[in-house]
RNA sequence: GGGCACAUAGAUCAGCUCGGAAGAUCGCUGCCUUCGCAAGGCAGAGGCCGCGGGUUCAAAUCCCGCUGUGUCCA
C-alpha cells in the first residue's frame, strides 16, 4: 500500500500526526508525538491497575454499549451466525465477522442482511489453545463485534473516513478514553486473494480493533479495484471489557459468576500481581508456540525474583481454573449451535472442549461435574442470548453424555495400562516412546494420564507430541481437480419454484453447448439441497442430467446429433411419477426431522439428507442409536402429521424477519446468507428454508415407513425410510414372504410369530438333547472298546469306527484320552472325512504318524504328539479302515525304536 | 476427509507371534456350611470366537472384504 491510502481527511481534521516507530518501523498515527507504535511488544500494557477508560463496563455491558453506538449512527443491528459454520465448506467454524458473509455477500451474488450493520459474532479458534489460560488474553471462544459496509458502484455508502471516524468516537466518547492514548498504525492487509489498507487501533499497548478496507483483488502481481469495497472491522469484545476493568488478565474481566464460583470452590487465590505480569509479559512475546510459552515462564519469574517452579506452583492453579472456565463457555456455545460431540469434524472440538476441561478439573482437584460450569455460563448469557433458554436442558444433557464417554474411556484406559503393566513387569521394560504414543493415538491417553495411572514412573519423552505428529504425516492428499465450470447466459427463470404442479411446458433455446441446453425458463428441478433432479425429456429427446450452475440451469440430453438450436422453441415434459415420488420424500424429510427432534430433544439438526425416486435418508445429529421405541415413537408422529392433512406452505421471506419469528431452526441445510429465504412452512409442525419441491399438503405423501437407522459416524444417526410407491412395493413383498410362510406353516398371519418361536425353541432343546446323548452314548462305546482293545507292553492300542456324528467320534477320541495309557485311531461310520489320531501314554507321537499315514494315502495330516487328523480320501469307510490298521502298525514301530522307560 | 486400534461366555479379558480338541476371573444356578447374613467349599449351566469370502488335511489364530465400536489428526 502507498502512503497516500492512509491519509484520510478524518486525521487532517483531527490534527493527528503521521509518526514513525523507533523499535518497530511502522507507521502510524496520533494526536501527540511519541518515538513507539502503541502496540508490544514495543511498548507494554499500561492499563493494568490503570483503566483509561472512565467506567469499568462488564462483558454484557460493553457489548450493548457497543451495539447501541452503530444502531444510533444508522447501522442496523443484526443477529450473529452460529459458530458452526454450515454455510461453508472450507472451515468448522466461524473465526471472525466477516465469516458470515463469505463468499455470497461479498462476491456480489447475493444482498447483505442490511447495509450498513453492527453484530457481535460469536468466533471459535483452536490454533492457540495451548496458550488458553496461560497468557492473559487468549480465548478459545470469543466475540469479535464489527460494523461492516458493502460499497457497491451505483451505491456507495462510506467507507476509509467515517470508519476511521466512527471507531475515534465510540472510545472517546461512549467509553471516555482520553484522545492521546488513540493511535492507529498502518498495517497492510491481505486474505483471500484481496488486499487493502488496514488500522490497528492501539490503547496502551494491546489492539483493540482491526480496520480492514478490502478494496482491491490480486493476481499474479497486479492490482484491480474490486467492484465490492467492503469494510470489514473487528472489535474485540472482551479486550475491550478487559481495559475497561483493568484486571490482572482479560479471563478476570470476562469469565463472571462462573469463574467466581469456581475460585470459591477450590480456595485458590490468584496473586493479582503476578498473574498481571504474566498478562504484560506474554504481551511483549507475542506468544505463538510452546516454546515461547516456557519463555514466558522464565521471564515473569525473572520479574518476580521467583524460580520458575515456584512461580508454577503459584500459577498452575489458576491457570487450571482458566481453562475450565474457557473450555467450558467455548463448549456451551457450540453445543448450542448445533455441534454434536464426535469423533470427527466439528464435533471432535467440543469433544476435545470436554475432555481438556475434565483434566484441568481434576487437576485442581475439585469434584465438580462440567455439567455444572456450563449451568453457569448459560445463567450468565441467557439473558442476550435467549436461545439459551430454550436449549439449555438439551445442551446439559449433551455435557454429562460426553463426560459419561470420557470416563468410560479413562476407565477402559486404566485397565488397560494394568495389563500392559504386568506383561511390562515380566519383561522387564518400561512405557517408551513408541507405546505411549500408541495409547493416545488409538485409546486416547495421553502421557499424563498414563502417569497417573501406572504404578511405575517413567519420563514423558519432549518430542512425544512430534511422533504423534509424525505418526499422522499421511501422503499427501489427492487434489480434486475442481474447476468450477462457468456459462456465459443469463439467469435461467425458475418456473418451478411458482408452480410446481407444471410438467409440460414450452420454452426459449437460450444457448447449446453439445448436449447441454440451456432455456429461458426451466420446470426441470437442477439437483440440489439432496433431491436428485428431474427427468424427462427436451424436444423430444431424453433428459438425462439437470444441473444449475450459477444461476443457469443446464439440461442435459441423451443424444448427441440432436437438432435443438439457438433461438428455437421447445417443449419439455417431466417424468411426472418421479418428480411426485421427490417431492413426496423431500416433505417427508422435514416431517421425519420434526418427528425426530420432538423424539429427541433440540439437539436434533440435520447434518445431510437425500432423497432419490426410491427411497429417502436424513442424516441427524444425535449421540446414540435409537432405542427401538424411539424408532416407532419417531415413525408414528411423522405418520400423524401426514394423516392429519397439514398444509405445506412455500413463500420467501425477507432474512430478518424470518430469523425473528422462526430462530436459527431455519438453517438446516445450512445457513443462507441472502437478504431473502425460501422458507418451507409445514404449518405448526416444521418451518425450514429450503430450495426443494414439496407436496402441497402433508397426505399426498401417502405414508412413511422408517426401514431403518444406523450411525453413520459417532454423533451421526442416519435415518432411512420410504414413502408413496416404493413403500407399495415394500407392503406387497412382505405382505407376499408373510403369506408364504403362513402356508407353510399352516398357521394364520396373527400365529407366525408364535409358531416359529415354539418351533426355535424346540429345534434349540433337540439339540441339546443330542448332544447330551452322544455324550452319554460315547462314555459306553468308550468302556465297551477299551475291553474290546489289544494290550501290548501296558498300552491299549484302540481302532473302531464309531457310530453317528462327527461330534461323537470328537468326544470318543477325547474321553479315551483321559485314561493314561491308550493310543487310539477313530473315525465315524457313515462317510468319515477325517481320522483322529490320539495318545495318552506319551510315548507315541501322533503328528508324526499322521504325517507318514497322509504321505502313504496322498492326502492331508498332522498335529501335535497328543492329538494328530488325517483326512480321508472321498471319505471312504473302507478306506477309512485301512488307514486305521496302518495307523496302529506305525504305533507299535515307533513305540519298538524307543527304549524302554527306567522307572 | 485421513490414520490407528479393538470385536472370544451375562461382564472384564487371556489365547492369535509360530494354525492342531474354546480358557481365566467375576457374575449366575444348585448343594454343603450358618439361627440368619457375609464369606468359604463342591458341583453345574452358559460360546455361530462380529459377519462374509479365501488359503489349508485343519482357522478364534493367516489373507481379503464388510459391519460395529473406540481413538487420534486436519
Amino acid at each position: 500500500m502507498t502512503a497516500s491510502e492512509y491519509e484520510l481527511d478524518f486525521f487532517k481534521t483531527e490534527d493527528f500526526l503521521r509518526q514513525q516507530c523507533g523499535k518497530c518501523g511502522r507507521f502510524f498515527w496520533a494526536r501527540t508525538e511519541r518515538d513507539l507504535c502503541g502496540e508490544s511488544p514495543c511498548i507494554e500494557y499500561s492499563f493494568i491497575g490503570n483503566s483509561p477508560t472512565k467506567e469499568k463496563y462488564s462483558l454484557h455491558e460493553t457489548r450493548e454499549k457497543y451495539l447501541s453506538f452503530f444502531e444510533r449512527h444508522d447501522h442496523t443491528r443484526i443477529k450473529r451466525y452460529p459458530i458452526t459454520a454450515r454455510w461453508r465448506d472450507d472451515v468448522f467454524f466461524t473465526q471472525a465477522s466477516i465469516y458470515g458473509f463469505q463468499p455470497w455477500v461479498i462476491s456480489g451474488v447475493v444482498e447483505p442482511p442490511a447495509n450498513p450493520l453492527t453484530l457481535s459474532q460469536t468466533c471459535v479458534r483452536f490454533n492457540d489453545i495451548d496458550n488458553v489460560g496461560r497468557t492473559g488474553s487468549h480465548f478459545t471462544m470469543f466475540e469479535m463485534m464489527a460494523h461492516h459496509v458493502f460499497n457497491k458502484q451505483d451505491k456507495f455508502i462510506y467507507f476509509k473516513d467515517r470508519t476511521v471516524e466512527l471507531c475515534d468516537l465510540l472510545y472517546r466518547n461512549d467509553f471516555g478514553i482520553p484522545d492521546d492514548r488513540l493511535t492507529y498504525i498502518e498495517a497492510d492487509w491481505k486474505g483471500g486473494g484481496n488486499s487493502g489498507p488496514c488500522l490497528e487501533v492501539m490503547v496502551d499497548g494491546v489492539e483493540l480493533a482491526t480496520l480492514v478496507f478490502m478494496m482491491y483483488a490480486e493476481s499474479g502481481g497486479t492490482k484491480t479495484k474490486l467492484d465490492m469495497q467492503v469494510v470489514d472491522t473487528g472489535y474485540g469484545l472482551e479486550r475491550l471489557s478487559w481495559i475497561s476493568q483493568g484486571t490482572s488478565s482479560a479471563y478476570e474481566a470476562v469469565f463472571g459468576p462462573p469463574l467466581e464460583k469456581l475460585k470459591n470452590l477450590s480456595g485458590v487465590k490468584p496473586d493479582q500481581k503476578i498473574m498481571g505480569e504474566f498478562s504484560k509479559v506474554s504481551g511483549i512475546l507475542n506468544i505463538d508456540n510452546p516454546g515461547s510459552l516456557r519463555e514466558l515462564r522464565q521471564q515473569v519469574a525473572k520479574r518476580m525474583e521467583l524460580s520458575v517452579e515456584e512461580l508454577e506452583t503459584e500459577t498452575k492453579p489458576m491457570e487450571n481454573i482458566y481453562v475450565v472456565c474457557d473450555h467450558t463457555r467455548a463448549l456451551t456455545f457450540m453445543l448450542n449451535d448445533g455441534i454434536m460431540p464426535s469423533n470427527v469434524k466439528a464435533g471432535y472440538f467440543a469433544r476435545l472442549l470436554v475432555r481438556r476441561a475434565t483434566r484441568a478439573m481434576s487437576a485442581l482437584g475439585v469434584e465438580l461435574p462440567l455439567v455444572e460450569m456450563v449451568a453457569s455460563h448459560i445463567d450468565y448469557f441467557k439473558d442476550e442470548f435467549p436461545e439459551f433458554k430454550e436449549n439449555s436442558s438439551d445442551i446439559m444433557e449433551l455435557v454429562e453424555v460426553e463426560s459419561r464417554k470420557y470416563e468410560e474411556t479413562l476407565k477402559k484406559g486404566h485397565s488397560l495400562i494394568t495389563r500392559l503393566e504386568e506383561k511390562m513387569k515380566a519383561e522387564n521394560k518400561t512405557f517408551g516412546t513408541e507405546q505411549l504414543v500408541d495409547l493416545y493415538d488409538s485409546h486416547g491417553l495421553n502421557p499424563e494420564v498414563v502417569q497417573e495411572f501406572a504404578s511405575v514412573d517413567f519420563d514423558i519423552p519432549d518430542d512425544f507430541y512430534q511422533a504423534v505428529a509424525r505418526r499422522h504425516e499421511a501422503p499427501e492428499k489427492k487434489e480434486d481437480a475442481d474447476e468450477t465450470r462457468k456459462i456465459d447466459a443469463p439467469p435461467t427463470e425458475l418456473g418451478y419454484y411458482t408452480d410446481s404442479h407444471t410438467h409440460d411446458f414450452k420454452a426459449k433455446v437460450i444457448k447449446v453447448i453439445g448436449k447441454d441446453i440451456v432455456l429461458d425458463k426451466t420446470y426441470f428441478y437442477a439437483e440440489g439441497g439432496g433431491q436428485e433432479n428431474d427427468t424427462g425429456t427436451l424436444g423430444g429427446y431424453k433428459v438425462t442430467d439437470v444441473q444449475a450452475i450459477g444461476n443457469v440451469v443446464v439440461h442435459t440430453i441423451d443424444n448427441e446429433d440432436h437438432v435443438i438450436t439457438e433461438g428455437m422453441e421447445v417443449t419439455g415434459k417431466l417424468n411426472w411419477p418421479r418428480r411426485r415420488q421427490l417431492m413426496r420424500h423431500h416433505t417427508a424429510v422435514h416431517l421425519i426431522n420434526a418427528a425426530a427432534r420432538e423424539v429427541l430433544g433440540n439437539h436434533i439438526w440435520q447434518s445431510g439428507a437425500h432423497k432419490s425416486e426410491d427411497m429417502a435418508r436424513l442424516d441427524i445429529t444425535h449421540y446414540a442409536s435409537l432405542t427401538p421405541d424411539q424408532f416407532h415413537e419417531i415413525e408414528e408422529k411423522a405418520n400423524a402429521y401426514v394423516i392429519a392433512d397439514i398444509p405445506v406452505d412455500s413463500y420467501i421471506m425477507n432474512r430478518t424477519d424470518a430469523e425473528k419469528k422462526y430462530g436459527m431452526r431455519l438453517y438446516q441445510g445450512g445457513a443462507v446468507p441472502g437478504r431473502e429465504l425460501r422458507i418451507i412452512d409445514v404449518r405448526g409442525v416444521d418451518v425450514e428454508a429450503c430450495g426443494g419441491i414439496h407436496c402441497s399438503r402433508t397426505t399426498e405423501i401417502g405414508l412413511i415407513k422408517l426401514l431403518r437407522t444406523r450411525r453413520i459416524q459417532d454423533g451421526v444417526l442416519r435415518l432411512e425410510f420410504i414413502a408413496g410407491r416404493p413403500l407399495y412395493e415394500w407392503m406387497k413383498t412382505h405382505h407376499d414372504t408373510v403369506s408364504t410362510t403362513s402356508e407353510i406353516l399352516g398357521v394364520s398371519h396373527e400365529k407366525i410369530t408364535e409358531t416359529v418361536e415354539t418351533m426355535h425353541k424346540e429345534w434349540k432343546e433337540k439339540s441339546r438333547a443330542r448332544k447330551k446323548d452322544e455324550k452319554k452314548d460315547s462314555t459306553e462305546l468308550v468302556d465297551k472298546i477299551r475291553e474290546e482293545a489289544e494290550e501290548v507292553d501296558g498300552i491299549f492300542y484302540i481302532t473302531t469306527a464309531v457310530p453317528g456324528s462327527i461330534a461323537m467320534a470328537k468326544n470318543t477320541s477325547m474321553l479315551i484320552s483321559q485314561y493314561p495309557d491308550s493310543f487310539a485311531v477313530l473315525n465315524i461310520e457313515e462317510r468319515p472325512p477325517v481320522l483322529y489320531v490320539t495318545d495318552s501314554s506319551g510315548e507315541i507321537d501322533c503328528g508324526s504318524i499322521a504325517k507318514s499315514l497322509a504321505q502313504k494315502f496322498k492326502t492331508g495330516g498332522g498335529g501335535k504328539p497328543d492329538f494328530a487328523q488325517v483326512s480321508v480320501p472321498g471319505s471312504d469307510p473302507e478306506k477309512a479302515k485301512e488307514m486305521r490298521e496302518r495307523a496302529i502298525e506305525l504305533a507299535k514301530e515307533s513305540k519298538k525304536k524307543k527304549p524302554a522307560k527306567d522307572e
